[in-house]
DNA sequence: ATGAAAGCGCTAACAA
DNA sequence: TTGTTAGCGCTTTCAT
């Protein structure tokens, strides 16, 4: 591997000289850039980005931590992330955290040791941890598609309280009055915000302990077992809101392994709107988190944070959209 | 951040014993070692991993280079690698390369200028460049799911040719004759070698121009839209084969769009199996690659690679297996 | 406009 | 057993 060193003997100039040129820092005369450049054409020199990281204290790369790459939702908020990173020159270190808080921050551990400038975060629940780790490097972080109350850190999210509630009501508005709930992870901000939502626009006492609600756990399999669940303790139930588009596919499955028909016999809802959702049969009435533009923006916030580390952490909150399709 | 100098002068010793201690080179005695230790606790010392980079030539990061993080087989393979590198103190950079042979390149690039110690390519066609990008840098290069002919450089993957021959035997055995093919994406070898095991097993011309075969390209739109083009065109076929799960996946959708039952009017058969693929209904009958393990496996021989470069290449086939569900 | 030199935090070789 | 020191490849003053 050529070094800076090589390429400045072949061009017959200095080291210095050949990094201002390389960096666009300090004049250098046209004949003296030919030269260099020519050399670095000639050796096929490649600056370290090590030897750089070394000096500058950044390495230029971002990371993404996310509960679950197996969740479609998930790559496509990495896809807008790295998008927008590589624009930028940045390099994305993907972790998956497993929906285990102690995963998410050992990833966080890792991301500082690996001296990344800063992280992207859909938090599985220690939000706070991941900043204060990440923080003592003074890289900022952004969390997604979660709120992270009281934490000096940008945030960006649909509100899924309003998302939900918004679907209920016009589950409710179709004439459904017996509703099942299958509900994401425990402990997971969205998933408490859309369970609340749900109990809210239907107006029932979350004290109440025999609601149709069962924990399907934003996983295609816990959907189905979800559904099985709900609808054997609760046959007559016409309709069934899933936290989710994953569970509400799993949910889909086994209605249809049952021979029941959706959504002449029960209706169903998700949420997200992955792709999945509209191609599905029948295809998935849903509330809309656009994930790719969430990813994009974060990364976004997340670059402009680095760029001027003075301005304070800021807060976003999108609109999610009901996308009314055939499940309900 | 606390240096290796601030937790030399706390414990009173030289930078190399604190070397010594952290990295178990050399022999300390026990007090010295406590007191390092004690100094580390205290500052919360983490060892810079760039500064270390520089000196050993080694970042312990390898990268993983996919084709399409949306395709669930995709993300499974890279948990197996992540995994294995995980456990052995290895940092995964996970890139994908939305079936672009440009970007495949590209990405290869970055991770050299990363410095990334090897990769684990699927590759989209170019693996030689990738070798040789890589290759220049020292860096092994696995390549997974694919055969990489005449390259230096280990190689996994299953019998894709064996593994559709059966499947499309058995398809016959089943009695069908009029069987429809949705291929992959063209100039991808685990996709070639799919539709020539068909044509084979089907006794059929590859140069016949009336064949029943359609472009659907891994993706579920594609297989959505292969199978509504192939229907419209040989109305009578008995049995749609997918070159993979995604793609049967929307061959099912499309069906069951149209009404037609599956199997019993038009059977179905994909290839990865990929979770979904025993989640829908109808379950899909497919053949097994097991992504995970490929994923863990390929770290490992990468792993070891870098641990002793003198060994050459290996190549590992491994055998599929054909998972007989419903759908066909 | 350009070269020389200091130093980023660490490891490894060498002395002691 | 331990401390000191020379770099690793680069950026960035500081002279010139």
């Amino acid at each position: 591997m050529a070094t800076i060193k090589d390429v400045a003997r072949k061009a017959g100039v200095g080291v210095g000289t050949v990094s201002r040129v390389l960096n666009g820092t300090g004049p250098v005369s046209p004949e003296t850039r030919r030269a260099v450049l020519a050399a670095v054409e000639a050796l096929g020199y490649m600056p370290s980005t090590t030897a750089r990281a070394m000096v500058t204290k950044r390495t230029q790369t971002v990371g993404v931590l996310l509960p679950d790459i197996q969740n479609p939702f998930f790559p496509m908020v990495a896809r807008g992330v790295e998008d927008a990173c590589r624009q930028a020159g940045y390099t994305v270190i993907l972790l998956s955290t497993d929906w285990d808080r102690e995963r998410e921050l050992s990833a966080a551990a890792l991301l500082r040791r690996q001296g990344a400038d800063g992280a992207v975060l859909v938090s599985v629940g220690d939000a706070a941890g991941v900043h204060a780790i990440l923080g003592a490097r003074g890289a900022p972080v952004v969390v997604v598609d979660r709120a992270a109350p009281g934490l000096a850190v940008s945030q960006l999210s649909v509100d899924h309280y309003r998302g939900e509630y918004e679907a209920v009501r016009w589950v409710r508005s179709r004439g459904h009055r017996r509703v099942g709930f299958l509900a994401g992870p425990a402990g997971v901000d969205s998933a408490e915000l859309r369970l609340q939502a749900f109990l809210d626009a239907m107006e029932w006492d979350p004290a109440d302990p025999g609601l149709p609600v069962a924990r399907a756990g934003y996983g295609f399999e816990g959907g189905q077992r979800a559904a099985a669940e709900l609808l054997d303790r609760f046959p007559d139930l016409t309709c069934l809101v899933a936290a989710n588009d994953l569970s509400a596919l799993g949910a889909l499955s086994w209605l249809a392994r049952q021979g029941r028909r959706v959504p002449d016999d029960i209706g169903v809802v998700g949420f997200d709107d992955i792709l999945l959702a509209s191609l599905v049969h029948p295809a998935l009435t849903t509330v809309r988190q656009p994930a790719y533009a969430m990813g994009y923006r974060a990364a976004e916030l997340l670059l402009q944070a680095l760029k001027d580390p003075g301005r304070g952490p800021v807060q976003e909150t999108l609109r999610p959209e009901l996308v009314i399709r055939d499940s309900c």
